[in-house]
DNA sequence: GTCTATATTGCGATAGAC
DNA sequence: GTCTATCGCAATATAGAC
């Protein structure tokens, strides 16, 4: 609070996750464009010359936030465990954690930020798609493949039977929380969704041959 | 067209029609907060009086907007025809309308605006809300009911159901379509992507007891 | 038109690593 | 000593408010 002249104390990283995280909050409480460069060097003291010659723009700025808060919270998706361990399991477990990142308030913040910039930062809209839910949607894939692979489902294109499976999870709750029409959901209610998404989908995808004429 | 300061040439209605038709123009354009009532008397003229008098203010008007837009859209959603169809047959073409609605590029403008207003205007949100995804979800939980009433399907929460059907044909391909990352789905890409939609959901539900344990 | 806010940049100084 | 990250402060540019 009171340093005058001092510099270099904090090694370079440090600095910078400094940074990132007041800018997050400036970022995300008031949206990209009423953010301010001065907002969140009041947060954290220094010089917003530092904060260009580290991040470029303010763009840049927002867009190492994007990508970092969404490469934090998707991270555990990858997370998978045992390879061992049985199919279902394995997709409950991921379930319960995607609707963990979609319950958490970041997430959200960031959703509503990138979206509603989406026309004016393209590049960001982009990034934030490629290091959150579509890294999910890889990540799922990844697991059905797995299961097709030994037999355990039957399904033809893994990539869209994980996008269906994200969207049963994310159903039209998460656009309530998102509004701000309700409170995102308690841990026992997360696993309660995630198991119904859960047996939903293994009864549909879980036959040799569709029961249902199309 | 040549009035120049003559009154109620035009009926109320029609009146009301025109604005709001210039004003989804304007703020589905710009978002809410850059939209001025001025960009809107530019487009058809008239007088700011006039529509503050119709619909009272800024928020007022931007509501009558997002009712007026999502009630069009969705109204072709509770059109299920003749009672007796198949009940796949009624999933699908709900499926397909439904697609139909998240493709049009004026629900995806509503949507933004909406979400980056949520917080500073919570009631817009809401009747949003209501208005739209809620009413989809509303009007297909009714379809489901039919069928579980008629013995087709076999659920016990109808309107938890709907979500997770509804959630399916959404996917990420609306995030994508909404952060204008692709292009709107063709419509026989519509019909695949529905297609597809009912069958993992009859596959999962159509079943008169779960065949996975959980 | 003026005024204001703020993104962006320039430059010199300082503190610590080497 | 050099080098680099940082700081502080001032200046420029520009978009939007008024």
């Amino acid at each position: 609070m009171n340093q005058t002249t001092k510099a270099t104390r904090v090694p370079q990283a440090a600095r910078r996750a400094a940074i990132l995280d007041a800018a997050a909050k400036v970022f995300l409480d008031h949206g990209y464009a009423a953010a301010s460069i001065d907002a969140v060097i009041e947060r954290i003291g220094g010089s917003k010359r530092n904060i260009y010659s580290i991040f470029g723009s303010k763009e840049g700025l927002f867009n190492a936030i994007v990508e970092e808060k969404a490469e934090d919270l998707f991270n555990i998706l990858s997370v998978q465990g045992d390879i061992r361990k049985e199919f279902q399991e394995k997709l409950f477990e991921f379930a319960v954690r995607l609707l963990e990142i979609f319950m958490s308030p970041q997430m959200a913040g960031v959703y509503r930020v990138v979206i509603s910039e989406a026309s004016r930062l393209p590049n960001l809209a982009s990034s934030f798609y490629r290091n959150g839910p579509g890294r999910s949607a890889v990540a799922l894939a990844g697991i059905l493949d797995d299961a097709v692979r030994r037999g355990e489902i039957f399904v033809d294109d893994t990539k869209e039977a994980a996008e269906q499976f994200i969207g049963i999870l994310r159903g039209n709750i998460y656009l309530e929380f998102v509004l701000g029409l309700r409170e995102p959901l308690e841990p026992d209610e997360i696993v309660a969704s995630a198991r119904r998404a859960v047996r939903l989908f293994m009864n549909g995808v879980a036959v040799t041959s569709s029961r249902v004429p199309t």
